[in-house]
DNA sequence: TTAACATATAGATAAATATCTATATATCTG
DNA sequence: CAGATATATAGATATTTATCTATATGTTAA
């Protein structure tokens, strides 16, 4: 088993973090505007990006004044290759 | 979104409970075996198993003494879903 | 019916998590 | 430089999580 794949799906276990993940995935790589459409503070913000960044999910990278946000989608892939792959442990019996 | 799918992915968001699926999902279907290969307590297996189960990922049927434990892979199916369409948000930008 | 076996429940607890308010830092712009 | 903007940090706190020990319950079998 991968050793971090339990961290990612921890990562995307909650929410808000979903919620960014879907915002953040269709564009919207600004803290500043992401922030009007979760119901918690900006530091609350902060730190839950701060957890999909830890997972490998979110990626970012600070650009003047802000910090640029998008996904690693190569580590949705991971999460998918492990479910196809824990689904097929099943396949012979 | 599914509501429950934050659920299913914290669910799965921990090597114990990952470890016991894989385990679950090859075939072992009793907790008296299973509890040889996780390092936890019996009550803390009980505890983790009911987390999946609530999080509707294992199933289980009472069967005599024991509780006969198998996977729902419709839910496993659901979270691949999941993660196909959240990367499909991203392809049109 | 007693012993063994499998599971469940209760209660305690340390650590982790999610949240807030207040404040600090860094950067741009006039 | 001063204000505005975006982000980060510090510190507090309530809740949740993961874990244990001890014990109870339900089932099979001798």
């Amino acid at each position: 088993m991968k050793e971090n794949i339990a961290e990612k799906f921890k990562a995307i276990g909650d929410m808000n973090r979903l919620k960014l993940l879907e915002l953040i995935i269709k564009g919207e790589s600004c803290g500043c505007t992401l922030i009007d459409k979760i119901n918690v503070t900006q530091p609350t913000m902060h730190y839950h990006i701060n957890i999909l960044e830890a997972a490998g999910i979110v990626v970012s990278k600070k650009e003047g004044k802000w910090r640029k946000l998008d996904i690693n989608k190569l580590s949705i892939d991971e999460m998918i290759e492990y479910l196809i792959t824990l689904k097929k442990l099943g396949d012979n019996r």
